[in-house]
RNA sequence: GCCCAGGUGGCGGAAUUGGUAGACGCGAUAGACUCAAAAUCUAUUGAUGGCAACAUCAUGAGAGUUCGAUUCUCUCCUUGGGCACCA
């Protein structure tokens, strides 16, 4: 009898045996291999789950579903980065406590993304914004604090004056703020920084000791931007030719070229600047000019872009050290501060900018000098581009700062014990343009005893950047629930590092280089077994919306997973996902194709009446099947491990029936893709076990000879005809087989062949 | 401006890394089944010419290397993404 294929009874009944059998839940204790696949937890959002988010859950749960195959004690986890913007605004927008708009959001979150049938172990979720969890980034930040790597100073910052809080550098982008687009203006405001710059070097180097696609690496590079060059000292003369005690250090990566250096350049906010007024002749323009930088924003710089300004300091000049020669210096704010030493030696003859500067400004070009030797002024030095990380955000909907400040004491860590610092309910989220956070507004809370001394003291009011909980979370999954540390030292060396972490590339220069940056200062205090948390990082694509435009809501043409799941199920869907394209790139979303996924489905569905004794040429296919679609899930080539199942089935459509044999290990290789079919399909074979505890099938090719093949017979290069050879037929079986064809002949006859290339098992090209 | 990654049928995309270009899927056309439609099945489906076997042209454009180039080299055009006065 024959029976539909209804996927809505099949997965309803499958996802209810494996949580209640816990299948997919990771032992701590096991004495099996541990393999660790990480996606990237997801910020719930108030607009639900889109097509775009299972993509990357499904790509690594089809690796994850290979390896519990192939022995491995698999941890794949998951959970939500829940404090941020978005449910804040929200919660400002509506009044409701920010704590129940994230509740409802990872219901529905949670919800959805069990429907998809994934193998998370769900035992280990976490949430970012739980006090249980959160009490551990406050520790991890104290650690910071106590080694100094966590400070405060007073600098001049991003703001963002619509959501009214500071950026780091990494979220500011065209001078404006990476979430709303509005213009970032510069504050001076006391922030809280961590210390990165201090990693610099290690996390540059130490990207030689990971497997990263080298797009990723090269992002981060390029970001960390390593220098390496020589720091030269020009002594300061006054006009009298008196030689003044200050020297100024330029960084150049090009010291060869000294002898064409005919002046220098300090940035505006130099502090030499500062020492010189008393020779600064023209100290008025010098100081207006000082100040009209400093007011401009990033955006003015911008759009002023390559327009050149500056001030020479009239009164002072500096002796270029090769030439011996006084020579000018200008403050100029093309020359960044926070750059090198902060000061150049400009040789315009060289480069582009400085010829643009002296152009302008009348100053010398000397061409022809001579070069100097890389050695024989002043000494090496690697400089970054990297700065140090803004960590303050002056918001409600994030980890309150663990820290206290006494008039007495200064500035007081909160003791551990007292940790979690719960972030305490208020009345209003709303921001101030003062810049303070809405919890410098609860006088209960921040008026405190100074945990040292008992006097009077007042509480840090700003929170921790959203990516804080995300910079440790994968050290958590491997002991979700502890509460004396973060995670234990046992299941720490066990599980970690992360084996395969597949993420999206906008996380490059966020994320990723935060968290390694984290994990490196846990390693250095011993807290983690390894210098590096991620051994193997890959990316995905976007799903865009039909037509390949982005999916919003503003435009309407968002897809939501659960219509699919409903009228497809989730099996066609996740199949279709792998399936529309390159795993890495961004691809369209269609609806009409998804259809074609669905009709493969029922093909597998209705080749359970076709199973039979053996066939030996089914046989082969398979063997061949299973080595292509293996080395393909290794590639995240899902694309073609599904176009190669589908070939399979296609060849089996052909055929009377197929070999149990073969079937059984076709549904093994299908089972990471499509999960309740394989397991249903494998239950009506009359197993009694789940196949999620199968092994994976190893191509074996040592049974299989005599094959038959079809290979081209080119003329010229090009393909004249097709002839049937035994697989591994030799040069000179083929040749013969090659000319013994009818359409070669006829082209060959009258021609003197003056040449033969043999591909073995691929083509004969016959030079005439 | 600089650095990456792309450009292949009507559409999404394949091509074992120098070896039969267009796999697989969608769509389309025709036929079978049906009172009919849907679903399913079968066949065809890069372009041009021809009744035909077949021929010619085709992987953004142009050159080059090679018996042979989507693949390698150079120049240019173009679409995404990243960085953007980083000395």
């Amino acid at each position: 009898m024959v029976k539909l294929y209804d996927h809505k009874k099949i997965e309803k009944k499958w996802q209810t045996i494996w949580e209640k059998k816990g299948v997919y839940k990771t032992l701590n204790n096991s004495k099996k291999k541990k393999y660790y696949s990480l996606i990237e937890f997801p910020y719930p959002s108030g607009d639900g789950l889109h097509v775009g988010h299972p993509r990357p859950y499904i790509g690594m749960d089809i690796i994850s579903r290979k390896r519990r195959l192939e022995g491995f004690n698999v941890l794949y986890p998951i959970g939500w980065d829940a404090f941020g913007l978005p449910t804040e605004n929200y919660a400002i927008k509506t009044g409701k406590d920010p704590r129940m708009v994230t509740k409802k959001n990872t219901d529905t979150f949670r919800r959805q993304i069990k429907s998809l049938g994934i193998s998370f172990d769900w035992s280990r979720e976490i949430n970012t914004t739980d006090p249980k969890y959160y009490k551990w980034t406050q520790w991890i930040f104290l650690q910071f604090f106590k080694k100094g790597l966590a400070y405060k100073t007073k600098k001049d910052i991003n703001w963002c004056p619509k959501d009214k809080t500071g950026l780091a550098d990494e979220e500011v982008v065209n001078g404006c703020c990476e979430r709303c687009g509005t213009a970032v203006e510069k504050r001076e405001k006391e922030q809280w920084m961590l210390a990165i710059t201090k990693y610099a070097d290690r996390l540059d180097k130490d990207l030689d000791t990971v497997d990263y696609l080298p797009q990723i690496k090269l992002g981060q590079r390029n970001w960390i931007g390593r220098s390496e060059g020589a720091e030269i000292e020009f002594k300061i003369s006054t006009p009298s030719g008196v030689q003044h005690p200050t020297i100024v250090k330029v960084f150049t990566t090009r010291p060869d070229t000294i002898f064409g250096a005919t002046y220098v350049v300090l940035a505006p906010e130099h502090e030499l600047v500062q020492k010189l007024t008393a020779q600064i002749k023209n100290w008025d323009e010098v100081e207006k000019y000082i100040k009209e930088t400093k007011n401009k924003t990033e955006i003015d710089r911008n759009v002023e872009d390559k327009i050149k300004t500056g001030v020479e300091l009239k009164g002072v000049k500096a002796i270029n050290p090769a030439t011996k020669e006084e020579i000018p210096i200008w403050i100029a704010d093309y020359v960044l501060a926070t750059y090198g030493t902060g000061s150049i030696m400009a040789v315009p003859a060289d480069d582009a900018r400085d010829r643009e500067f002296a152009e302008k400004f009348v100053l010398p070009i000397v061409e022809n000098y001579t070069k100097a030797g890389f050695e024989d002024f002043g000494k090496k030095i690697t400089t970054f581009k990297l700065r140090d990380w803004v960590f303050s955000r002056q918001r409600y909907w994030g980890e309150p700062i663990p820290v206290i400040y006494c008039e007495k004491c200064g500035m007081v860590p909160v003791p551990e014990k007292d940790l979690p610092l719960i972030l305490p309910k208020v009345k209003n989220y709303q921001p101030t343009d003062s810049g303070e956070s809405p919890l410098a507004n609860i006088s209960k809370w921040v008026n405190v005893k100074c945990p040292k001394c008992k006097g009077n003291a007042k509480r840090e009011t700003d929170t921790m950047p959203n990516w804080a909980g995300s910079s440790w979370y994968y050290l958590r999954y491997t002991d979700s629930k502890n509460k004396k540390e973060f995670a234990s030292k046992k299941n720490l060396k066990y599980f970690t590092p992360v084996d395969w972490y597949n993420g999206g590339n906008e996380h490059t220069t966020l994320h990723l280089l935060y968290s390694r940056f984290w994990h490196k200062f846990l390693f250095d205090l011993n807290l983690v077994p390894t210098s590096e948390p991620y051994k193997k990082r890959t990316s995905h694509g976007m799903i865009l919306g039909e037509g390949g435009v982005k999916m919003s809501k503003s435009l309407g043409n968002v897809i939501n997973p659960d219509d699919i799941v409903k009228t497809y199920g989730a099996d066609t869907l996740r199949l279709y996902e792998m399936f529309m394209g390159p795993f890495d790139q961004s691809v369209a979303w269609s609806t009409e194709s998804i259809i074609g996924s669905r009709r493969f489905l029922e093909r597998i569905w209705n080749l359970q009446y076709k199973i039979q004794k053996n066939k030996k040429y089914v046989e082969f296919e398979i063997e061949k099947t299973i080595k292509k679609v293996s080395s393909d899930i290794e590639d995240m080539k899902f694309n073609t491990a599904v176009s190669t199942l589908m070939i399979f089935i296609n060849e089996i459509g052909k055929l009377e029936s197929i070999s149990e044999n073969a079937y059984e290990k076709f549904l093994k290789i299908l089972s990471p893709f499509a999960p309740h079919i394989a397991e249903e399909l494998w239950q009506i074979l009359g197993h009694q076990k789940s196949i999620n505890l199968e092994s994976w099938p190893v191509s074996d090719f040592s049974k299989i000879q005599d094959e038959e093949i079809k290979i081209a017979v080119q003329i010229n290069g090009k393909v004249k005809a097709e002839i049937m050879i035994m697989l591994n037929d030799d040069e000179e079986i083929v040749k013969k087989k090659a000319f013994a064809n009818k359409t070669v002949l006829k082209q060959v006859v009258d021609k003197e062949v003056r040449k033969v290339f043999f591909v073995k098992n691929r083509l004969i090209n016959i030079v005439v």
